[in-house]
DNA sequence: ATGTTGAATGGTAGCGCTACCAAAATTGAT
DNA sequence: ATCAATTTTGGTAGCGCTACCATTCAACAT
């Protein structure tokens, strides 16, 4: 008997010894039944059974030189919108034997473009990028990485691979248009520090403002607070950076300039809720005086008071479906559509409803009971 | 020349070649530094950099089966607790070679104990697990897992190895405190789904009246909402369940039944958030009327109108913690204190500041500048 | 000079799996 | 029955790295 270095797991020799078959055809069962018969394929399966076996994950890798790892790169994983793209990343893979590995961009390319090399290095399966706009260098690995590269949570004409969102620029136009029609004239647009997908969002406003002939730059109030992939790494890194906070003191400075504006759009449904305790704390009249719009819609916006308008888009069906189109294209079937845009929806509620013609609309059901 | 099935990449083979020196020596030159002389070192590190050497990492666990993998399983990745102390745990793995694999164990502890099986057939090197409430199996399989595991975000005298984390039940009766100090008398406990650690802080709400001798069971108020994982996988599942509905809704039944309560200690910060807009639509006056409380102290508590108090916890710096310990034990390094209590904070603000006695603190400093 | 110790280096033999090719078995056509 | 085409199965040879043991050599004690 020879000296075994491992830890006892049965390995795949075990099986092939047990059933009475060549390790191959173990691997083969396990990995392509189809191309097993039927008779042998049974009693593989019971001899993997009867041992309890477990493949080897590192092995398989070293061997197929491929891993089964599904590399997903975000920008942060504080903000919601990721964890519920995210969420439905991990909703996508189960049962499907692939495992995910996450990496934190920081809204940064240069480390983007840092960690694609990185993931590389571990030959993944398949990977999922957030956003359409990665450094060219980051685009040439991609391009040649030899798996499947799926871009989501934005749009673009010309993907890497495939890419699965919806256009930033459209669905700021969108509510900008919203707010327009809902009788607003002077729409602000608030932000903090902007990535690209933001900036894509501001162009939508400007344009909808531009066509309406009511554009003026004045409106445009940002916050150019430090990047946050300025703190990293830092133990005092513990709050990001306060969004509510930044919408509350934009709401405050916009109402003491005294520029006339009487709507804004905000780029996150945070700084809309700071804009909002804004208003409130000066006796403002939302949405009478000044609407106030949001951007994702998050659960509280639909609960506040009033209740705020956004622009809700579907994270977690972009998680979900990237894991799908991974899955469907790793079992081998085409591609199939290359640009999959899944829209979004302006939700029209109390915080922009200037003439009070919205029907009072109940909470979306809850499915709860009081005990 | 022997044929090669591989990708290009040089191996070590190649660089010691390169270098003039066997394998061996280039794989300890790489991993244990100190055992090579400095002249081999350097001739070495010269030839990776000359050929852009990059350790193939599955070669790497499947030799010595172990993978530089750090497991971190979190109940949940929506939620912004876990996204924080993930955000840590990826800020405190920078250049340790180390890679992360996330597990989401949706709040169940049965899921967890199966990815926990999972994950141990990768052999990873550390393990992070949220809470100290793991099954009897997973408890054992942690146990045996023959490397360091860390839990995190709560307290027990009794570590599986090592424990990063605080009391839940303390915080829920500091903060319980803190309002009857405030003057409250009929303090309501708000709260949706309940997990373990939600329970330790109705245990240290409930202990705090009792102190008091104030409790009454009437005041928990809880939604029997459907569990999170009942939800998974469906492609409805956009919003996991809205928290902030739910405490909107507790509040106005609460107000609607007259069991007179002037205070509500929510379970979380977006109940608490609920919970304030429902006083407002109702015109009822916080905190005069009615004191609201949260729990994690999100960036809008100190934002709302009235600020909101909360209980502040360490979710970053679990995460980093976690990762520096684990990094510092994998270098050989003592486990040191098995527990560390990194506590919790209690931020008294306007919604619980009955008296008015509270000095009106400005808003923590923003970094930003208005451009 | 001899022996002992320890540090530095290398050779060998796997780690557990799969790619590649060859061989065997089956099928169908002639 | 014969042969070609196809399907099913197995053997061999790695994948790139490291554990284990053997070897070498310098340093020191006897």
């Amino acid at each position: 008997m020879r000296k075994r270095r491992s830890n006892g797991r049965p390995t795949i020799a075990d099986v092939a010894f047990r059933a009475g078959v060549g390790a191959i055809t173990v691997s083969r069962a396990l990995r392509h039944p189809d191309q097993v018969s039927e008779a042998l394929r049974k009693s593989i399966t019971d001899a993997v059974r009867e041992l309890d076996y477990v493949p080897n994950l590192n092995a398989r890798a070293l061997a197929s030189s491929h891993s089964n790892v599904v590399a997903v790169l975000v920008p942060s994983l504080t903000q919601n919108i990721f964890s519920d793209v995210l969420r439905g990343v991990y909703d996508g893979v189960e049962n499907s034997g692939l495992r995910i590995e996450i990496a934190n961009t920081r809204y940064n390319v240069e480390i983007e473009e840092r960690q694609i090399f990185e993931i590389l290095l571990h030959e993944p399966s398949a990977i999922i990028v957030s956003g359409t706009e990665q450094t060219a260098a980051s685009r040439k690995m991609l391009e040649k990485a030899g798996c499947p590269v799926i871009q989501i949570m934005d749009m673009t004409d010309d993907p890497i691979h495939k890419v699965i969102g919806f256009s930033h620029f459209h669905a700021g136009k969108a509510m900008t248009q919203h707010l327009l029609e809902a009788g607003y004239q002077r729409v602000a647009f608030f932000s903090g520090w902007m990535n690209s997908r933001s900036k894509n969002r501001l162009g939508g406003y400007i344009e909808a403002l531009e066509e309406a002939g009511v554009y003026d730059p004045e409106l445009i109030c940002e916050m150019g607070n430090e990047k946050p992939s300025a703190s990293q790494g830092s133990i005092k890194d513990y709050h990001q950076f306060s969004a509510a906070g930044m919408g509350r003191e934009l709401m405050l400075r916009a109402l003491d300039r005294g520029t006339g504006i009487d709507a804004v759009f905000c780029n996150n449904d945070v700084l809309a809720l700071g804009a909002l305790f804004a208003c409130m704390s000066r006796q403002v009249d939302v949405p009478r005086q000044v609407g106030i719009a949001g951007f994702n819609d998050f659960d509280y916006m639909e609960a506040a008071q009033p209740a705020m308008s956004s622009v809700r888009i579907h994270r977690w069906q972009c998680g979900y479906q990237a894991m799908q189109a991974v899955r469907s294209e790793l079992n081998g079937e085409p591609v199939g559509e290359r640009i999959i845009d899944l829209g979004f929806e302006v939700m029209k509620r109390g915080s922009t409803d200037r003439e009070g013609t919205l029907e009072a609309a109940p909470l979306s059901e809850i499915p709860f009971t009081l005990s």
